[in-house]
DNA sequence: TTCCGACAGTGGGGTCGCAAT
DNA sequence: ATTGCGACCCCACTATCGGAA
């Protein structure tokens, strides 16, 4: 299998001022974003017949875990072409759903890949052009490539290329909002494709939700965080008001934020689990602390497991009594 | 000088596959 | 049969550094 000799482009997490802060909000286009797995196509032509490979961004062959995506692919796209896009799974509202598409990533057999393609059917959402009939486009705006996939390919069931919002960058935060999405996405008009690279010509704003947590118990850490906290162990109140355990959270303070962490929490060390309700293996080597303390994170949003998802650390809130601490 | 982007190193949830228990 | 672990996917974040702006 030929080398696809791209990587995909990286865009920069940011804010609304990112975007609208800086000259004029026309030299950006924006669209949704879309949660899956990120995917480039090589689309080759042999002996008359359509030929697709399908490659994730850490240079792993994907192509045979999509068949639906592969063949929708082949009749998607005439001749030869490199593209970007990404490989989604809708849920009952026909929102891209990472969790759904998670029951798809690392099947090996056919047999179950092809049962798991019938039940949670995935599609490609192409958003670039890289190369078309051996020429290379990456030099080219992001506009001029965007054209140029729209008039190459022809979208089916399994292909789609949606379009990019011709709004401005509010109206499509609230859309993107209304709709459930993961959050925006705006790239510069006049922007090359920067092959592997994470530039601020893509900016990624998203949706984040906080959370108040009751701090129930701590794991420690490796490495260099050894000998301090590597997680805190997370909960919130349930309707009986018992300790719910809603997962860990192991980013966002600093060097002096854990030293700090470390101290407090053992100062009430106590010997049973706080949570009513927490797994054995969460379980493993935590230590236990009296639930008085609350903290804020931000994550990207609850799993099917009541677990926050992309969890990180923003700060004490002293204010706030821990038995009244409640999922928001 | 300031800022950007790359790297390394820490941490998360979830799924699957396989080895150890 | 259960458990633990690594390899995948998605990721956030801190800290550092060299070079571009």
């Amino acid at each position: 299998m030929t080398q696809p000799g791209y990587e995909a482009m990286l865009a920069t997490l940011g804010t609304r001022d990112d975007v609208v802060g800086h000259g004029d909000q026309g030299d950006w286009s924006l669209e949704m974003k879309w949660d899956g797995v990120r995917a480039l196509v090589r689309v080759e032509l042999q002996d008359g017949r359509s030929t697709v490979s399908l490659t994730s961004r850490n240079h792993k062959t994907q192509g045979p875990g999509y068949p639906e995506v592969v063949e929708g692919l082949s009749r998607a796209v005439r001749g030869q072409a490199v593209l970007d896009g990404e490989i989604v799974a809708l849920d009952a509202k026909g929102r891209p759903s990472f969790a759904r598409l998670q029951h798809r990533i690392n099947l090996a057999d056919p047999r179950e890949i092809r049962r798991a393609a019938e039940q949670v059917p995935a599609q490609i959402f192409l958003f670039d052009l890289l190369e078309q009939d051996d020429e290379p486009l990456v030099g080219l705006p992001y506009t001029e490539r965007r054209a140029r996939l729209a008039a190459l390919v022809t979208e089916n069931e399994s292909v789609k290329v949606p379009p990019a919002v011709d709004e401005d960058f509010d109206h499509a935060w609230r859309t993107s909002d209304e709709l459930g999405l993961e959050g925006v996405i705006a790239k510069r008009r006049d922007s090359r494709y920067a092959v592997g690279r994470r530039t601020r010509d893509w900016i990624k704003v998203k949706h984040a939700r906080t959370q108040e947590v009751v701090i129930g118990g701590w794991r420690p850490g490796q490495g260099r965080r050894a000998r301090t906290v590597g997680s805190l162990l997370l909960g919130v109140g349930d309707a009986e008001g018992r300790l719910q355990y809603v997962g860990r959270v192991g980013t966002g303070f600093s060097h002096r934020d854990l030293d700090e962490l470390h101290g407090r929490l053992g100062r009430i060390a106590r010997e049973t689990a706080p949570f009513h309700d927490i797994p054995r293996a969460d379980a493993r080597d935590a230590h236990w602390v009296t639930p008085r303390l609350v903290g804020e994170v931000e994550f990207a949003e609850w799993t099917r497991d009541g677990r926050l998802r992309q969890p990180r650390w923003r700060g004490w809130r002293e204010d706030k009594d821990p038995q009244r601490v409640r999922r928001e």
